[in-house]
DNA sequence: ATCACACTTACCCAAACTGGCTATTGTTTA
DNA sequence: TAAACAATAGCCAGTTTGGGTAAGTGTGAT
């Protein structure tokens, strides 16, 4: 019997899955929250084995809940609920500690078997989720051939210095240029980095 | 039709692998080599879809393999094939761009099923396998030293949206609030990290 | 000796950002 | 209950930044 709890604010899907797990062989649905707050304050005494979470919650969101509820539960298994197939999303998600990712459109039998899985050591996602996870270990062949981001001595200086906060008017005073020839350089080094902001340049940057 | 290639060393395997895709509708085995060295040398030949590459090749292993193999070929959809269930392996395969792990005792029915979940963009690996991989995205609930700022849940959340070069109102609109909310959150994040630029705000944030 | 390119300066404009202020709602804590 | 604080929202003033355009100098290579 796999003890499973909700934690979903429409109250529509929320009674449509407790009348699925319930109506299941094997599945038992110990209680359901509208909200993280309360699911908080009161899972520990449900003990549950599998949270159902959605992600999109009025107050505290799924994937902050997630977070609190693997602090309170280590061992407690995490399943994100959502509509959307979103790639920042999903990986907040897994960071958080969710163990699996289902798209609300998913078929009733399929969740069942989702929870199956999750329950007997799986990692139950979709086709195109699993893909992006796994493409995210992937390594790019370092390249520094033909279409090479190499920023000229100037360039590295001037974002070396953007990337300590200066100013424009402080790196020029710095390299005792003029505003406007730094203005000039970090557009040439914009478009060598492919961004379009300081902040994003400073990212890729550091991680060099 | 989909075109594999496979890369395995033992014969046996190799032909009833040959067998399989040959006798199976929508399949087509394109060229099987018996090691790393041969595949690289003539696989861009054989334009094949997928390889199926077994880990433990002699000379050339399968992991080294597939590295090469995606800097030829960068579409090339690459599963691996082993005995062993190695976490380090999976890792190394993943990270050398593998989209796939499948383990030799699988049935060869779902063999199938896997490469034809591979050509839609999905990434079939057994569940346990899955389970690891997201494990390893699991972060450990951080620890604030004494004297740290502390940041409300709702201030990290900003502050990682404006490390990835957001803009006030792409941030409101991914949380669901007006971008003077935004403006808001960012002066007391300015204020509790002592800084007055969101790049300065980042790098601190960045070095945590 | 022309060409490419790094480095430099300058002006303009629109968008974005920073920091000053105020204010409401809800929750937690003293 | 009052105080403190997080989260929300707004207004305003001034500054910074991003992108367009133009152009002058020096150096090294073909």
């Amino acid at each position: 019997m796999i003890r499973v709890a909700l934690v979903e604010d429409d109250e529509k899907i929320r009674s449509n899955m407790i009348t699925l797990l319930e109506q299941s062989e094997g599945f038992r649905c110990v209680v359901a929250y509208p909200d993280a707050e309360t699911a908080l304050k009161d899972i520990q005494n449900k003990a549950p084995e599998i949270v159902l979470m959605d992600i999109n919650l009025p107050g505290m969101n799924g994937i902050e809940c997630t977070n609190k509820l693997k602090e309170l539960m280590p061992e407690l298994l995490i399943v994100m609920l959502t509509v959307y197939e979103d790639t920042g999303k999903i990986f907040q998600s897994l960071q958080a500690g969710a163990v699996g990712y289902l798209l609300k459109l998913t078929k009733p039998e399929d969740i069942l078997t989702a929870l199956k899985e999750v329950s007997v050591g799986g990692s139950p996602m979709s086709a195109q989720i699993a893909r992006k996870v796994v493409q995210s270990f992937h390594r790019e062949p370092k390249q520094n051939k033909t279409g090479e981001p190499s920023l000229t001595p100037r360039e590295e200086q001037i974002l070396e210095l953007l990337s300590k906060g200066y100013l424009y008017k402080e790196i020029a005073s710095e390299l005792l240029i003029s505003p406007d020839t730094v203005h000039n350089h970090l557009r040439k080094i914009y478009e060598k980095l492919q961004v379009h902001s300081r902040t994003e340049a400073v990212v890729k940057y550091l991680k060099n």
